[in-house]
RNA sequence: GGGGAAGUGGCGGAAUGGCAGACGCAGCCGCCUCAAAAGCGGCCGAGGCAACUCAUGUGGGUUCGACUCCCACCUUCCCCACCA
């Protein structure tokens, strides 16, 4: 290891420090203390292999944060764990002939090992691994509490399939309708899936949203969208030749005697019933159409295809007018959203109007804007509300009286009522995957489908299973599958299927709080002690599904009374921002990956801290550059230069006592101090992290301190700021504040000290610069007592030449004065 | 198509109604040195000899005063997207 004259030795001091925290537990949280308590979290990882210093971004923001919150009395939690379920596991194993488990297994020791190097303050005992049957057996029983309540239930669903893989697919696993590993065009097919019943929620978790107003504006409107609520109206249209009708959702109801067609999904349970009814022809061409559409992907169906239909040969009955209507089955309409049919209303709405131009069907006005006539020949549609016409007794009423108007009505004659509608699907849980929590259900012939019961939890999953990337890996191990029913003891097989890996990411954050109880996932008496989740870090990436599922499981423990208090788990979120490399995404292929190890040698992880939390505010994308980490080096110089003379001092007992300042100097030196502690906690007790400026500020005061060091060793001011830098840089650079925490004589480690509390004698400033303006216009700066008055601070403006230039004899209209800052005098 | 966030020197950024550009990077000059590195000191938005003027994406507005608030537009990034 080379360093410089004048520079530390970070290596050995860094490695020093971890060694002895680990050796001390020194992060150790109690669950009984004095202090209040503070749950700190960052998202937990996924064990992918290797970390870099865009990882190291988000771990530095939460541990700063964590070791201010310690610093600042409180008793902090702040785990670790490992999301270690999960598909690159399995791919590894396909791809390299890797055993998924020791695979992960050798990840979690390396990454175990760089967060270490990180010089994070986790606490090591409550570690937790998704993969281990300890915790997944959990999982397994939060599942059969779901199933229990009716929110965990099984039903054929369409599921992403790769026909060359032979595979199902998650959605995040088709990129642009495409397999990510072959990219074969994905088709859909339907299989019996596990769902749990989110929807149950949906109202809950979209009123909640209000309450959070810790986490950041744009994750709550993404949340909202995502749950999608929109009010209206379903009502049925009757078929002409069917005692059954077609149920139709539609947000326009004041559109209702526009309709022109009924467009239903080809998918929908009524279609079987119309060719009963129609032509041979007509049923001909439906089986034909909905043979085109069977294999496309909803990619496919949506944004790439024009809208495609097929004339059913039956006719709906308007509800109202009691019309005939055209029933055709559409490529348009989504199966899975409302009620799979759609009322076809071309003058008021896009698609509809797309659809109608191509198959010449007549387009009716019934809305007009409030003040215009009608159109005659519509060119595009009127999408907005406005005045009804041709609309029966409902023309003239405005859109929407008119919908209240219709909808009474169609409740009056039993023909539909007002209701709501959600873009929030069911959660399909099912994988047909190896690597994941096997779903405790057993099938049996005599008594079908039969839970586990919890005194065989955990159902272990097999290991050494033959992975080749096809089908359904346990389905194909009949150890694993051959069981005893365990109702009638019968012969039964095991539900091959694991579980979505958002299963355990819904509730990990509980199992830290109590992580060896081997009765339940957690006691409630731990849950109260710790939570809410009083600060939650993470990449925005996981805005809607993890952030939605965990509320989802969080209000149904706190309905079962597993948790108590707010029902919500997390009160402050926080994402963190990107970090490129030289203004590329840091990838393998590019080379560009500057990884962690790489970076303790050459800079130290102190440097590599400050280097992170200073480039840019924590949620902005940041550029590593080489330049911008030795400009942290250097401080790290800086400020062990500043401390060296102090080492072989005798400790100084009163050193923490605010010296008398002797000078401006000095105080300039105390209030810089003091401006940095400050800082460091505003920002901590704000939620903002903007630590950017905190260390900007530590920056001005190294600078004055290497100004001040002519006054030498003896100045008592100079040794008090000196003396503080330890307490000030300990949450950003840990190593290098112990280390010179030690060498001034303290045995006691600095990150069990308080932090510096700002002190307004410190803070206070004897002069200010007094703008003085006119007409708006900086004209002189005044050098003044803080407190000076505006009649003073007015003579003083008038005694200088450049303000009675501009006044020049003109009438004073008016002063605005700012006490301590400003005096602006209109003429 | 819908929604969200953001636009400030060569670069990252600071300032959230009151001195625009803190702090750092890069650059330039000097000191130290036989020399270099490191370190230390200084300069560093544009124009002007200067007093000053201009300048925070563009155009309006509110205000004594706007990077900051309001309206419109432009650009970039992110999310969702035939959701009836």
């Amino acid at each position: 290891m080379l360093f410089m004259a004048g520079s530390y030795d970070f290596a050995s001091i860094e490695h020093k420090w971890q060694s002895r925290w680990e050796r001390e537990s020194l992060y150790r949280a109690p669950n009984e203390s004095e202090r209040r308590k503070y749950y700190a979290l960052v998202m937990l990882p996924y064990p992918s292999g290797d970390l870099h210093v865009g990882h190291a971004k988000n771990y530095t923001i939460g541990d700063a944060m964590a070791r201010m919150r310690r610093m600042l009395g409180y008793n902090v939690l702040n785990p670790m764990g490992w999301d270690a379920f999960g598909l690159p596991a399995e791919n590894a194993a396909i791809s390299h002939d890797a055993d998924p488990a020791v695979w992960t297994t050798e990840n979690i020791l390396n990454m175990r090992r760089q967060l270490r190097l990180l010089g994070t303050s986790y606490d090591w005992s409550r570690e937790i691994a998704t993969c281990e049957p300890e915790f997944y057996r959990w999982n397994q029983w939060l599942f059969l509490r779901l199933y229990e309540a009716g929110l965990a239930y099984k039903r054929e669903a369409p599921v992403n399939w790769c026909p060359q893989d032979q595979t199902v697919l998650a959605n995040e696993q088709v990129v642009d309708g495409r397999c990510w590993r072959c990219e074969h065009l994905v088709e859909r097919r339907n299989l019996s899936q596990w769902f749990l019943r989110i929807t149950d929620y949906a109202d809950r978790l979209l009123d909640d949203l209000a309450t959070l107003t810790g986490w950041p504006e744009r994750t709550r409107v993404m949340q909202r969208n995502w749950i999608g609520r929109s009010e209206g109206a379903t009502f049925a249209f009757g078929i002409e030749g069917l005692d059954a009708g077609v149920d139709v959702f539609t947000t326009r109801l004041d559109t209702l005697f526009g309709v022109t067609f009924l467009a239903i999904a080809a998918e929908h349970p009524v279609v079987n019933s119309l060719q009963r009814i129609v032509s041979p022809e007509h049923a001909a061409q439906i089986d034909e159409f909905a043979a085109s559409l069977q294999s496309k992907s909803e990619l496919e169906r949506t944004s790439l295809m024009e809208k495609r239909g097929s004339f059913t040969g039956a006719y709906a009955i308007h509800p109202l007018s009691r019309e005939r209507i055209p029933i055709w089955v559409t490529s348009y309409v989504l199966a899975e959203y409302g009620t799979g049919a759609v009322m076809g209303v071309p003058a008021h709405d896009e698609r509809d109007f797309e659809f109608a131009r191509k198959y010449a069907l007549p387009v009716v006005t019934v809305v007009v804007p409030p003040n215009a006539l009608p159109d005659e020949m519509p060119h595009e549609p009127y999408v907005e509300d406005g005045r009804l016409i041709a609309s029966e007794e409902f023309s003239e009423m405005s859109s929407e009286r008119a919908r209240e108007a219709i909808a009474a009505r169609l409740e009056a004659l039993g023909r539909g009522k007002t209701s709501v509608n959600y873009k929030l699907r069911d959660w399909l849980i099912s994988r047909q995957r190896y690597w994941g929590t096997p779903i405790p259900i057993v099938y049996c012939s005599g008594c079908g489908e039969v839970p586990v019961p919890d005194g065989e939890l955990p159902v272990l999953l097999p290991l050494g299973v033959l992975l080749r990337g096809e089908g359904s890996p346990l389905a194909g191990v009949p150890e694993f599958v051959e069981t005893a029913c365990p109702k009638c003891g019968g012969p039964a097989r095991r539900e091959s299927d694991t579980m979505d890996t958002f299963f355990e990411s819904s509730w990990y954050y509980l199992r830290y709080l109590d992580p060896h109880n081997d009765r339940l996932p957690w006691s409630a008496e731990r849950a109260a002690q710790w939570m809410n989740v009083d600060q939650y870090i993470g990449g925005a990436e996981h805005t809607v599904l993890h952030l939605l599922y965990s509320r989802f499981f969080y209000k149904f423990f706190h309905d079962r009374g597993w948790v108590r208090g707010a029902n919500e788990p997390f009160k402050n979120l926080f994402h963190q921002g990107l970090v490129l490399h030289d203004g590329e995404k840091m990838s393998k292929s590019r080379g560009n990956v500057v990884g962690i190890d790489e970076t303790a040698e050459k800079t130290g992880v102190d440097a590599m801290r400050l280097f992170l939390l200073y480039v840019t505010p924590p949620e902005e994308t940041s550029d590593w550059t080489n330049e911008g980490i030795s400009g942290r080096v250097r401080l790290l110089n800086r400020i062990w230069r500043a401390c060296e003379p102090f080492f072989e001092a005798e400790r100084d007992g009163g050193a923490r006592e605010l010296p008398p300042a002797e000078n401006a100097a000095d105080r300039a030196l105390l209030r810089a101090v003091h401006v940095a502690a400050k800082s460091a906690i505003d920002e901590t007790l704000s939620h903002r992290f903007h630590y950017n400026t905190t260390i900007a500020k530590l920056d001005e005061l190294v600078n004055l301190i290497t100004v001040s060091s002519g006054a030498g060793a003896d100045s008592p001011v100079v040794a008090y700021a000196v003396r503080s830098l330890p307490i000030l840089v300990a949450p950003f650079a840990p190593h290098i504040a112990e280390e010179l925490w030690e060498r001034f004589g303290h045995t006691t480690s600095v990150h069990l000290e308080p932090y510096l509390q700002p002190d307004a004698r410190a803070l206070a400033v004897d002069e200010v610069t007094l703008v003085v303006q006119v007409n708006g216009k900086v004209r002189a700066r005044l050098v003044v007592a803080p407190d000076v008055g505006e009649e003073q601070a007015f003579a003083f403006a008038l005694a200088e030449a450049n303000v009675r230039g501009h006044l020049d004899g003109k009438e004073v209209r008016k002063r605005i004065y700012v006490p301590g800052k400003l005096l602006n005098i209109v003429v």
